[in-house]
DNA sequence: AATAAAACATACTAAGTAGTATGTTTTTGA
DNA sequence: TCAAAAACATACTACTTAGTATGTTTTATT
């Protein structure tokens, strides 16, 4: 990699994770500049201004981590009740990245930045239709090889299972404790259940 | 009323109303003296700074409207899969105050301020409590009419219910279309009847 | 090696921010 | 009614903010 482009990388990373834990708002240039150890100089020449290099998070930080943590292990083929469970149970107890008491990276940027900020949340929206896409490919799948049945209709069991992700992170914030993430799992179980 | 406790009044809902559209941090006490008419001398004779307005919010204002519009509809006693169902679905598509594209007042404050204003953590978190321990009475109560199976677990389902509500916020704020409530409260009906 | 462009560095600006200092006006209680 | 306290008004400060102007250094190309 060439030094610029390791320059830009890395103001990328250290913002992001700046970002994660203070807000976008609240994480001023000039932090980023102090934990960088880049000058103002080198961060407007890479990026034309803050939202831009907001936006160059979402798109090339975040989007490659959800699609690899939250899309690829629906890929597998399996019996959703088991690959839906197992994939909220590795985002919420496993990764590595993401802290209860800090919540969603793309729920934090959605509710701080929506609606004041379109291409924030026209960037995010796409996330999240994504993800919609690959729950719903998930469970039609699932209904093909009759582990769910019939009458279950994939968008709103999407929608459902998607909702209550971004609030269980809401309520892990609020208690700081991964406690109310083992609650949530446990009716997720039986909720899934109760699609077969 | 006093004409000071009016001025008091009409600075927490003026800012109420702001912060819950612009977010607490990017609401400045100059946005809610041009609101208000109000001059810096009275905003800082009725609060000592920002914060302890904002709590102020969150215990004479927030806290109130929650109760009234969370909680009440689940005191009648009734089956709980018609009362959880109709209280989401009064909370998502009748009140007048939240608007989908703002999403709740509750979560964008938990969202924003979580984990750096302690205070304001334990506020919202007291709100949170709060509800939960309402659902749980709900389902336990509709337990014992023999409404809801007796091995539903009432704190997991609170719990769970709650998630949905907060992360169905977050959906509506990405999509700016209450079209999303709609297919969330289908799937809501479906899970609750799954309980009886 | 020479030179032009890329990459970075430093000093600054203008606009905002929360909060304060110091007043004036209004209300209240004897 | 009149003094004291409550309620408000205005002008200011010290600090932070995103962004710019103007440089210097590094890299790549010939």
């Amino acid at each position: 990699m060439k030094k610029a482009e390791a320059t830009r990388l890395s103001i990328l990373q250290k913002s992001f994770e700046l970002i994660y834990v203070k807000g976008y708002q609240t994480t001023s240039i000039d932090d980023i500049l102090a934990t960088t150890q880049v000058t103002k100089g080198a961060f407007y020449y890479h990026f034309k201004n803050k939202d831009e290099m907001g936006l160059a998070i979402i798109n090339e930080l975040l989007k490659p981590a959800f699609a690899a943590t939250f899309m690829r292990p629906l890929q597998s083929g399996g019996n959703p009740v088991k690959v839906l469970y197992d994939m909220m149970y590795e985002i919420l107890m496993k990764d590595k990245f993401m802290k209860v008491e800090y919540g969603c990276p793309a729920a934090n940027l959605t509710l701080e930045m929506a609606p004041w900020h379109k291409d924030f949340t026209i960037a995010l929206n796409n996330l999240s239709e994504e993800w919609k896409k690959s729950i719903i490919q998930c469970i039609k799948n699932g209904k093909k090889n009759g582990d769910i049945r019939a009458d279950v209709k994939p968008e709103q069991v999407a929608v459902f299972i998607m909702s209550g992700y971004w609030g269980i992170r809401n309520m892990g914030k609020l208690e700081n404790s991964k406690s109310v993430y083992l609650i949530y799992l446990k009716q997720l179980k039986d909720y899934l259940t109760s699609l077969r």
